[in-house]
DNA sequence: ATTATATCGTTATAAAAATAACGATACAAA
DNA sequence: TTTGTATCGTTATTTTTATAACGATATAAT
């Protein structure tokens, strides 16, 4: 049923066969935070033991859906009684690379910035906001949420320094594509971009694109079918 | 001058509203925003036409799938040429329910809730945040990006009589339910939840629940795959 | 006028994801 | 012991989404 790929179709590109060889979907992936947030709330209440079966009905998922991203992580359940908290937790942190603290920057101290800094819940996504730059000579110096504001010329210098593979870009949308070549020269990996702008970047880094607008289109186009159809 | 296809096409538009307003697919209905963003900006340069090809080529999409995604709003094209970008923008726009207004509140002014309300780009999605509530009372009366934070006994008088549909939550998890409660109560339509707590609303209430969590997960497996197979 | 071409819109096919189906297993109760 | 059942994990099947294929059309170039 896995199999090597019959290399029939080359068009195919390498960024489906690299997300197939992992054998993890994208839309299981994107499950897997909202099990974990759940479990920890269930170890925190004394679980010892928790079914795919009430991960679902929380979620509003099939079971099955459940247990399949479960499998990808590789934790085995027992029939009738489900999975033990604790080994599903680490499983999912394990798959996820959120067991070892990933060291970030932040570009852009705004309104967003800010906020992200502050953001307590980070550390149990394995991310830890070392620093955080800005341009505006205002915001350099000042101190935000435990982190002094350092200016853009010692972004580079920084990341190399202590090794950072991850950047947050926080800066407005016309300067983000600026902001992120100034990230790839310091040797980033990972780019997990909150402005609207769509980044060009050499192949090698990664880049994550947080659209906010995405899921109010969703709301939206939802709401506005249901004045329609129910006339309300 | 369409009389020739025109029993054709109208069997067909009316097929096609039917679907607009039972189920626009959701992968579509995510990228609109995007094409939007860039619309916005193409139609401040002044560029009359825009075609599919390059909407396509920016967000670096298959022309065909923009062509589709483009087709669900309604609007149609000239060969050889492309959209109308104003056309394109209003048919986006109309589409999402963005050409009219919808005034939201916002409910938990911390960290998160400011940084959104002080967003100036929300009024592009036809968004407008129009109080914000919480329950502390050292922020209440407190004037936060122009608007006066007020207590949360205010929210079902304020929400009934300004007729708001939408609400904003965005506080800690642990009371999110609540919170959600509350704004059911008050006659809310839709609920933008940026908290890790899935809701539980009456039916006719919609969520759109907001994870950054997810999108870090498929930058996190994305950057630990890399890591494990290019040995850097 | 003819040809070339970039694009459109639709239809056909392939791939991914969700859902259904089903046998296997651990424990509880008869 | 036997039966009942909630759950697991795997294998179909269906639905959704993405990609490929193709004829049609508007404009520019020959
Ligand atoms: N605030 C929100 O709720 C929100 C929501 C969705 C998207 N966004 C996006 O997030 C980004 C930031 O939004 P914001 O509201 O925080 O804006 P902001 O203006 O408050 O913050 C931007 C910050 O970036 C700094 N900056 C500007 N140019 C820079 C550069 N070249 N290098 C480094 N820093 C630079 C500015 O000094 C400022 O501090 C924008 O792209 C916005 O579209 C924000
Ligand atoms: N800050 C971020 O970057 C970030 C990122 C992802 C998710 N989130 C989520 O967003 C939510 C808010 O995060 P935050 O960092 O802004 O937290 P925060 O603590 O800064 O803000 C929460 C606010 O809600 C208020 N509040 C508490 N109980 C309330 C109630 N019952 N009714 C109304 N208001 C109430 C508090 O007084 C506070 O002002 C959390 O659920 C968090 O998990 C935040």
């Amino acid at each position: 049923m896995k199999g090597k790929i019959d290399s029939k179709n080359s068009k195919k590109s390498v960024t489906l066969e690299i997300e197939q060889s992992r054998r993890a979907g994208l839309s299981c992936v994107k499950r897997l935070p909202a099990y974990l947030q759940l479990l920890r709330i269930l170890q925190a209440e004394g679980n010892e033991y928790v079914s795919g079966t009430v991960l679902a009905s929380v979620h509003h998922l099939e079971p099955v859906i459940v247990r399949k991203d479960l499998a990808i992580t590789g934790i085995i359940g027992t029939p009738r009684i489900g999975f033990r908290v604790n080994e599903l937790i680490a499983a999912i942190e394990r798959f996820l690379g959120w067991d070892i603290q990933t060291k970030a920057i932040l570009v852009g101290a705004g309104n967003l910035g800010t906020a992200l800094l502050g953001y307590r819940g980070f550390e149990n996504f394995g991310l830890q906001i070392v620093a955080a730059f800005d341009r505006d000579p205002r915001k350099v110096g000042r101190w935000l949420k435990g982190r002094r504001v350092q200016p853009l010329e010692q972004l580079v210098k920084f990341a190399r320094r202590n090794r950072i593979t991850l950047g947050v870009l926080t800066v407005p949308g016309d300067v983000a594509q600026e902001a992120a070549n100034l990230m790839a020269r310091a040797g980033i990996r990972g780019i997990w971009n909150f402005t609207p702008t769509k980044l060009d970047v050499p192949a090698d880094i990664v880049t994550q694109k947080e659209d906010l607008a995405e899921g109010l289109a969703v709301l939206s186009h939802r709401l506005h079918y249901l004045s329609r159809t129910k006339g309300l």
